[in-house]
Parts: C-alpha cells; structure tokens; sequence
RNA sequence: UGGGGAGUCGCCAAGCUGGUUAAGGCACAUGGUUUUGAUCCAUGCAUGCGAAGGUUCGAAUCCUUCCUCCCCAGCCA
C-alpha cells in the first residue's frame, strides 16, 4: 500500500511562501480582534488575536458548490489550519436576486463534509455579508463627504457609453462634482426609497481615464427592490461587490483575501476603498491584501455556474445532486469522498498558470482512497450462467472471503458455493483472442476463494447466444487449503451463487460530456453532451449484501468502486459506480 | 491598439533576493510480488526552464527585444 506522506507535508506553494514571509517578518504580530467583525473602534477594544492569520473562503449562496470551490476551501480552510490561523465561513449575499437559504444550508454541509468547520478559539466564524451593510452604507457616506464618491444620474446606457474603451479614455459624467452634501442627499434618498430602481447609482469618484477599466469611477451601490432573503425589505440599496468585498475583509479581520485570477484587475480598487477608510479611521492597520490564484478547469467538466444551472433546468440530469453533476452534493451520491478531494488539490497545487487537470487525475485520487479504505464484496454486473457438472445439485460449501485482501485485520467472511453461479459474461469466451486467459472451452481458472475448474464447454440457445457455461471443479485445489495451489491458472474470476445472490441494480456512469473542453469547438457546450453518460443494469451481489444501506462504500472485484445510492431500499437495492478499478488489459 | 497576469518533462508543479548533476506528484516504460489483468515494490524518465540576444567566473533565476495564451469595457460575483 502506498504511503500517505504525500498528504503529510504540504506542498509548496506561492501563497504559503507569501504567508511565512509574512508572519516571519511579524506583520500581523499585534493585529487586535474585537471578538466579532466590526471597524476600528471594536477591534480597538479587543484583545490581541489569537489568530495568527485570517482566510475566509466567501461562496455567495445563489447555487450549489463544486469541485472548484473544493479547490479554495481546501486552500482556504487548509493554510489556516496549517499557520494556526481561522477561515472564515462568509456568505457574500449582496446582490439578493438570486440568493436565498436553500443554498446557504448546502454550502453549509458541503464545506462540512469536506472535513471543515469555522471555530476558532470558541468562536463560530459563520458570517454574512448583509450583516454588514449598516457599516457599508456608513462608510460609503464617509466616501461622499470627503469627496471620494457621487450620484451619478446617467443611465446604465449612459453610463457604459461614457466608459471608454479598451484603448479609449472614458468621459467624466455631468453628475461627476456634486457637491458632498448634494449627493450625500440623494444617497439618503436612495436609501430612503425615494428614486426609482436605476435612476441613479453611487459611484466611487477615481480616474475615467485609468488604464485600468476598472477604476474609470465604478458603481458602489444601486438601487434595487428585491426581498433579501435575510434583510428582507430593511435595504433597496445594495452594495456592489467591488465595494463590498474589501470592507467584509477588513471588518472580520482577514489578513490573507484569496480569490481568483480574474478578480486581478479589481485589487487597485481593492486596496483604494481600504486606504479611503483607512484615512477615513473606518478601519485600521493591518489591512487585508488581496491575492490570486488560477481557478480549477478540469476536462471532460463544466464548472460555471450559468451552465450547472442550465444542465439542471432543462432537465440534463436529474438535479444539482446528480452523480454526474460536478456539484460536491452529486460527487457525494457518486461516491467521491472529502479524502478523495483533498488528495486531488494536493496533487494539483496551486499556482498562477491557466491550467487544465485531466477528469482522470480526480477518479486516480478517488481509486487511491477508496482502495485502502473500501470493504471488498462481490457483484455480477453482466450475469452469465456457470454450471460445475462434477457437483451434486444440492452441493453447498462455505468459501471463507477476506473482506480485504490487503488488509486481513479488516476480518473475513463467508459466501456459499453451489453448483450453479452467476459469473461474467466477460469472463467467458468460447473462441478466446490471444492473451485471453480466462474461461474458453479446455482452460482452467480459478473460482476466486474456491476451486479450480476446467471448462467443459458452453450452451446456446436458438439464436446463438451463449447461455450457460460447463466445467468440473478440480477436487483438492479449494483456496485456503494446503494443496490449493498444485494447480496453477493465470485467469481468477469472481462469481456468486445463483441460489443465494441478491438482485440489485447498478448505475454505471461515464463522463457527463464527450468532448474534453465543452463548448470550446462546438458552438454550444450542450452539443457535448455525452448521451451515454448512464447506463443502468441489473446485477446479482452475493448474499452478504442483504443489509447495505445507502452511503455504504465498497469495492466490487475486479469493478471498482461502488456506493449505495440514498434512494437504495432493502427491497430494491439501487447503486452507484464510483469509478472503475484501472484496466491495463488490452 | 490600453491595462493586468501567465509561459519549467505528455499533465500538474517546486525553484525565481544568481552558485554543486533543474524538487516532487501524476502519466508512461521495464522488471518483481500478487488467488482482483487491481493494489503494492524497484528502476528509468528535462544538458533543458516560451524564443533570441546580453550581463556574469557562473542564469530557469538579472537586463533587452520578441512570441504565445488568459483576464478586464455589469447598476453580476
């Protein structure tokens, strides 16, 4: 078995080198924590943090997660715990269109699953964004009075047209030197219901002729009548997550704000708001910085949140808890464990690079786990039916069956052998290629933890189709016995009686799209979807099967990996295939 | 054509305040063990660090030029 020190050290990255330089140069040594978020003033008043850094990992609750938000939280939750840190929990519900509580309690007991909780020092770090927009709207009227943000009365229209280009400047807006008591007005107004949605907007007052877009004055707060679904209808002004962001950070004491290349181009601004209400004595010393990494793609996967939501919409799968879905909620179903996870974003690092993980890297992880952890059982996924000629028809034999071979203190049972039994389909051909070593008229295989025997021949019935399969067993070679092995096979084939074996049935699952990036060379990532990502059999399991409940995990011989699916009932066992064993044959 | 990033083995990824033979993992190859064609074990696997110049006793690490890819013009996050 292979040795678990990959998962021990923890790999280098670039943002653990930044953090240990960080704390070696004692940057966030005599950082005050109030004991909840809040501004300078209740920090002020606390004690030293026991925290030596602050993470957050801040989802916002309008969807379920997925395997790339696995990517931060390991990230997130992982550097705290490393550096004696606390990562935050954060719902970042500013924009209350699409938000509601639904989605709040999944990522709940996803990020739990995954292993993680948000105490720190016997304090619950579970926050809201919405719990702060008192101190938002606060400190975007301290922006106002000292000149640093407006109204701006253009429309949305106006507004993306006086922008600039990439290459052009931008055109300053008519509203742009209001005076600070004018808009300080009009944003009260806003807030106090006064204007209608869009008729004006707060804008942070910077450069419309930056390079950088993103600092060509951009809004702050809009307007919008929608029920929160925790504020409810206390707000019709809301944040933008520009604005919004760096503030939650600093109100919760967050030295490290890890997020996602694309947010790049927003850390000027980032780090604007802060120092504004820094001067401001909003906030204090030490700031929180931003830093970036490159977001997971994996092939063969879509992770964006417009296409799960459509995959789940048009009715693609059966829901955001599909096997197939990427969502942490249908890895769960399929049988992909927090072990299995955090394998794989050690294995994938984290850097800067745009980079694509091959699908096959998460199912080697998941193997990996899933080998040292799993029960073995035997299952028949393709029945074929095997008769032992030298057998009396009511023969039954106890064959005693480690539950891993690799590990014998996981105990051992029984399963009955009997004349006849169910074996593979596969396992059986009657005119065998070359290399073939198992079943074909005249060879000798061994029944796995029984007999050896000799095929004898097949039957068909009138179409051709082999229905049954003959041999004798060779007297004296039962497994575990002292002369098992004067008989040497190459082929070891797994098989269950038909007399005690249980029905069941089984979801086979391929990747959910065919080609490797969806959507890149078809004009619509739909049009790769693979239509045979399901297949569903019937199966037959051996008798000690008989209590599985969902969840269950177990390898099948010579399959792979399987879990019993949350709708599974003792009167209809249903189950999932994880992933397959690797297949070096052929 | 503006700005911000990134380019190290087939795939990830350390190293990048210049200094022995360029970590590690995955994949792959070849042996070995094996009653799962699985697992496990051993060995091998970049004279090269996007390209070309330059600085230096010495460069993946510094400088110059060039090439390729990604992100930014929501009152989304």
């Amino acid at each position: 078995m292979k040795n678990q020190t990959e998962s021990n050290d923890n790999p280098s990255n670039f943002i653990r080198a930044i953090i240990e330089k960080n704390i070696r140069h004692k940057l966030y040594e005599n950082k005050n924590w109030g004991g909840t978020p809040g501004d300078k003033n209740h920090h002020s008043k606390g004690k030293k943090d026991l925290a030596k850094i602050r993470t957050r990992f801040p989802p916002e609750p309008n969807g379920y997660l997925h395997i790339g938000h696995a990517k931060s939280i390991f990230l997130n939750f992982g550097l705290a715990k490393d550096f004696n840190g606390a990562c935050h929990l954060r719902f970042d519900d500013t924009n209350p269109e699409k938000e509601n509580d639904e989605f709040v309690n999944s990522i709940i007991e996803d990020v739990n699953w995954l292993g993680f909780d948000w105490q720190f020092n016997s304090e619950s770090n579970l926050f809201y964004a919405s719990d702060y927009f008192e101190l938002m709207y606060t400190a975007a009227k301290l922006l106002i009075q000292t000149g640093h943000a407006y109204i701006d009365q253009q429309s949305a229209d106006e507004i993306k047209k006086n922008r600039g280009t990439l290459t052009k400047p931008g055109i300053n807006s008519p509203f742009r030197n209001l005076s600070p008591d004018e808009n300080l007005r009009l944003f009260e107004e806003m807030k106090d219901t006064k204007h209608a949605d869009g008729s004006m907007v707060l804008r942070a007052k910077i450069d419309m002729s930056s390079p950088n877009i993103n600092l060509r004055d951009p809004a702050i707060y809009r307007i919008k009548r929608t029920t929160h679904h925790r504020t409810f209808n206390e707000w019709c002004i809301y944040p933008m997550y520009t604005f919004a962001h760096p503030i939650e950070d600093a109100l919760e004491g967050i030295t490290h704000s890890i997020c996602t290349l694309e947010f790049e181009d927003q850390r000027p601004f980032y780090d604007w708001v802060l120092e504004k209400l820094l001067d401001n004595k909003l906030l204090s010393n030490p700031l929180p910085k931003q830093y970036e990494f490159a977001r997971l793609n994996l092939t063969y996967v879509v992770l964006s949140k417009r296409c799960l939501v459509e995959l789940v919409e048009k009715n693609y799968v059966s829901g955001w808890n599909d096997p197939r879905m990427p969502t942490l909620i249908g890895s769960r179903r399929r049988g992909y464990t927090p072990e299995g996870f955090k394998l794989f974003c050690e294995r994938i690092g984290v850097s800067k690079a745009d980079s694509w993980i091959d699908y096959s890297i998460l199912e080697d992880c998941m193997r990996e786990v899933l080998n040292i952890s799993s029960h073995r059982r035997i299952a028949v996924l393709e029945p074929l039916k095997l008769v032992i000629n030298n057998l009396p028809d009511d023969f039954e034999e106890e064959c005693f069956v480690p539950n891993h071979p690799q590990n014998l203190e996981l105990g051992k049972r029984t399963i009955k052998l009997t004349k006849e039994l169910w074996i593979e389909k596969a396992d059986f051909m009657e005119e065998p290629e070359k290399k073939y070593f198992r079943l074909f008229p005249g060879n000798q295989v061994r029944l796995r933890y029984g007999y050896v025997i000799t095929c004898t021949g097949c039957e068909k019935d009138k179409d051709g189709n082999i229905i049954k399969v003959l041999c004798d067993y060779l007297p004296d070679t039962k497994s575990g016995t002292p002369g098992s092995d004067s008989v040497k096979v190459k082929g070891n084939i797994h098989w269950v009686s038909t007399k005690y074996a249980l029905n069941a049935e089984v979801s086979l699952y391929d990747r959910l799209f065919k080609s490797e990036h969806p959507g890149l060379e078809s004009e619509n990532y739909l049009d790769d979807i693979n239509p045979n990502s399901i297949k569903t059999v019937k199966i037959k399991l051996e008798e000690n099967l008989a209590n599985i409940k969902p969840y269950d995990q177990y390898q099948f011989e010579r399959h792979g990996y399987f879990i019993c699916d949350q709708e599974s009932t003792s009167d209809f066992i249903k189950i999932n295939r994880t992933v397959t064993l690797r297949d070096t044959w052929k």
